[in-house]
DNA sequence: TGCGTACATGTCAGAACTGACATATACTTC
DNA sequence: GAAGTATATGTCAGTTCTGACATGTACGCA
């Protein structure tokens, strides 16, 4: 929506946060939450192929293994950025960050 | 290195935080780093794409233009959630998502 | 020159995230 | 069934990130 456009819808009388809006949100919303659930399997899955514990991995981080299993959870409190970090951690390269990230079209429409 | 390892090496007196990890973490983090670089670009080009300024890309997201501003210039207190989330905004939908994803091949070895 | 628009940069109070700890459950193995 | 290992869950103080605001720069245009 431009910026004009808001203003004039606005001034007729619409506050932000309609309908449309929230929908339109919540639809990016999801996609962030699938993209985070796509690489939280794939930690837990590279964490097991290269046979870590969940303590292993959190000392090679610096992090704990609550957290570690808050990140395996899906837990809202966890970051991407920690997510994406223990997956490198796990000893995860490009190859595997290809693959994973391949795996996005299969995300639900 | 497994749990058992590491004790066997502290045991020998070694502290956590060698050469050796201190550059496997570094490799980490730069891809991590490289990653949100990629990304970073990525919302950049979508939004423009798309025909946003960083005013109104802020407004869809709730968020303010400096916001928006200091995740382009790829500052340092910009998580990746926040980038993603930007990115999601600018309207790009799965098959941008795949497409900014294939030029992870692009990152440094 | 003055004005409008787009973008950049610094700051900060409040919100969100983090590591650490305590504790619980579920398996194994002895 | 005690002890060890792996994972899960709740809590919280300290750190990091965030939106908002102020302000600055750069460009185009009347």
């Amino acid at each position: 929506m431009k910026a004009t456009k808001l203003k004039r819808l606005q001034a007729a009388g619409w506050k932000a946060g309609t309908a449309r809006e929230f929908l339109k949100l919540s639809e990016e919303e999801a996609m962030l939450v699938e993209l985070k659930l796509l690489l939280v399997d794939a930690v837990r899955r590279s964490r097991r192929k290269h046979g870590l514990s969940q303590t292993e991995l959190a000392q090679r981080m610096k992090s704990s293994q609550s957290r570690i299993a808050k990140i395996e959870a899906g837990d809202p409190s966890v970051s991407l950025d920690l997510i994406m970090r223990a997956f490198f951690a796990t000893g995860a390269g490009r190859q595997e960050l290809k693959r994973v990230f391949s795996e996005t079209e299969k995300m639900a429409a």
